[in-house]
DNA sequence: ATTCCTTTCTAACATCGTTAGGTTGAGACT
DNA sequence: AGTCTCAACCTAACGATGTTAGAAAGGAAT
């Protein structure tokens, strides 16, 4: 080491988010992202190769934060609930973060770690096979993931709807889908 | 009239499906648009006030392809499998655009003439409430938007996966949404 | 011919992501 | 102490972007 690092690529990313929350996704430049950290542009590509790595780090790091709080030994339903309301939460905190999220599919190294978990779940009350479990588990992230950029689309600018409707838009999306994975897979069903 | 139009806001749109078709969204600069209709850049925004309104033509023109493609006098699994059917065709027919759908939300005057339709489709089988129904289709199309945009992420670069691969996931998340709305408002359930 | 009006042009602005190459300064080694 | 090294920052510049102001072009109307 040398002179002691004011930068690293974990400060970086707070800063995206930071600005991102405060200023929308369309502030978001290497320059004001920079001057956010005192320094210049240039010296963020020590620690990061270019934008779009920085952009999929946001988008790893909010599922990330939603499959990290997966509850082990949970059925299906409890998972894909918590699943739905941590992402939308996260994303609820993070508004100016659902334009980056949605646009970008998450890495393998983010998704892959919680796939035993996410199917041990899923196989406890439903018949289906391990594909269609992550193809339903997927589904879901998008549409969370499409709901919250309706609500939030170019952050800062506040939604035009009221909370409420997107409160109530959600839990029917929501529910409408749950209702659909136990009719069609419900152990208790065919 | 004068120096016969070589411009106008059609022929524009035109060549931004053309564009996004052949090299993606990324090429999708102001000044290539303008080289490929024989004109300087500059000359565009004479026909369009700017690069986003240019995007919301692209999405509203896809949106309301899809709801004129709507067969009247049908039920509404008829009215869900058809929309989410024509939509998922026409961001095939032009990958690049399902990014730019994806972030935008439909313009109210292309959303809205739809409306009186799809209310009655939906009310043909289903025991709901207006604003149920709309929120329904609206998730329906978020599930199939955000399903192609996992699909066609940064055109021209091919899918990870085979088609089949997507074709299935897109019937199981259908089918699934679908037994969802049976089930929560299907007239001979509860 | 001259005027008028629509359409396109040239030229420029600020800003963007990114790169090449120079500077700094703390720790390692003699 | 002096010197070397190398991580971590800087300056300066590149080409490309969206956008605007104002000049030119060229039919149409008088």
């Amino acid at each position: 080491m040398s002179p002691a690092a004011r930068l690293d690529t974990e400060s970086i990313l707070r800063a995206v988010f930071d600005l991102l929350d405060q200023e929308g996704v369309a502030a978001l430049s290497m320059r004001t992202l920079a001057t956010r950290l005192d320094v210049k542009a240039a010296s963020l590509y020590y620690h990061v190769p270019n934008k779009a790595a920085l952009l999929q780090l946001v988008s790893d790091r909010v599922a990330s934060q939603v499959l990290a709080a997966l509850t082990p030994e949970s059925g299906w339903r409890e998972l894909m609930t918590g699943m739905a309301h941590s992402l939308r939460e996260a994303l609820g905190v993070h508004p100016g973060a659902a334009a980056v999220v949605a646009v970008r599919n998450v890495s393998p190294e983010v998704f892959e770690p919680a796939v035993p978990l996410v199917l041990a779940s899923m196989h406890a009350g439903l018949r289906l096979t391990d594909e269609e479990a992550l193809f339903l588990v997927q589904s879901l992230f998008i549409l969370v993931t499409g709901h919250a950029l309706a609500e939030f689309g170019e952050v800062p600018e506040p939604p035009a709807a009221p909370r409420a409707y997107y409160d109530t838009w959600f839990d029917i999306a929501l529910s409408t889908f749950l209702a659909g994975v136990h009719a069609r897979h419900g152990a208790d069903a065919g």
